[in-house]
DNA sequence: ATATGTACCATGTGTACGTCTGGTACATAT
DNA sequence: ATATGTACCAGACGTACACATGGTACATAT
């Protein structure tokens, strides 16, 4: 399993690890069940800060591609082959954009909708 | 019809305007078929730039609430008073929250939900 | 002691946007 | 000539955010 990360490329660097690991899933570079490097370890091997791995791992445990079982490690998930082809934040882009073409279509300035994105985004709730 | 924009009032100046223009049709201190001052003229009472006048008058004409004739000048229009309480922003505020909280039941994050909605803005379409 | 994932504190850099400003130009009609 | 609304060009300023970095601390279990 081969994970090269650009520091030139503009996708950000947690987004390709991200990318990488998925990719590895579908070419089953790696196998459901097998470890992956500890946070640290890989932020030591691809020189990154610990925190940038933890990132991406936090995403790609969220979309059920890896399993988190704390002292124990970071493993492919069981179901990952399956999972490693789905993206939430692309899942739901499509009732976004319906949402918006509707509020352009209504009379909305793009300044007010950002505006009212904005207030909605930073109430706590 | 008293005018007062406070430069230090956080709200915008334009959005101040608006707002003023409004409560005036509202508490029928202006009446339906008025002449309101032209943008030149207003921006000079109010020592404001014409531009920021201009970006309010505009926004009171989508919204209903005046009648710009060109050279002719601007009216209040005829059915101000039943189109100064609405605001096209705070309309599709409902569908834009419902979307948005959809999204998060989904488990987005909110850095990816911003991204998402900054791509679908900056689409010219 | 060592290592795991996770949580919190913080800073710096670059980008994007809103707001307001300025100038110029146009077709309209008086 | 004068005045109307409108359109385009541009810039400055402040704010908000994504990204990446740094450090510290915790409970977990070996």
């Amino acid at each position: 399993m081969q994970i090269q990360i650009d520091m030139e490329n503009p996708e950000p660097m947690y987004a390709q690890l991200v990318r990488q690991v998925k990719e590895a899933v579908k070419q089953k570079a790696i196998q459901p069940g097998d470890a992956l490097p500890s946070i640290r370890q890989l932020a030591n091997d691809l020189e990154l800060n610990s925190k940038t791995v933890a990132k991406a791992y936090s995403l790609l445990e969220r979309d059920q591609v890896i399993q988190t079982r704390g002292y124990r490690g970071t493993f492919v998930h069981p179901e990952a082959r399956s999972h490693c082809n789905t993206d939430v934040a692309t899942e739901i882009r499509g009732a976004l954009k319906k949402t918006l073409d509707a509020m352009r279509n209504a009379g909305a300035t793009d300044s007010e909708i950002r505006i009212a994105f904005n207030e909605l985004m930073n109430q706590t709730r």
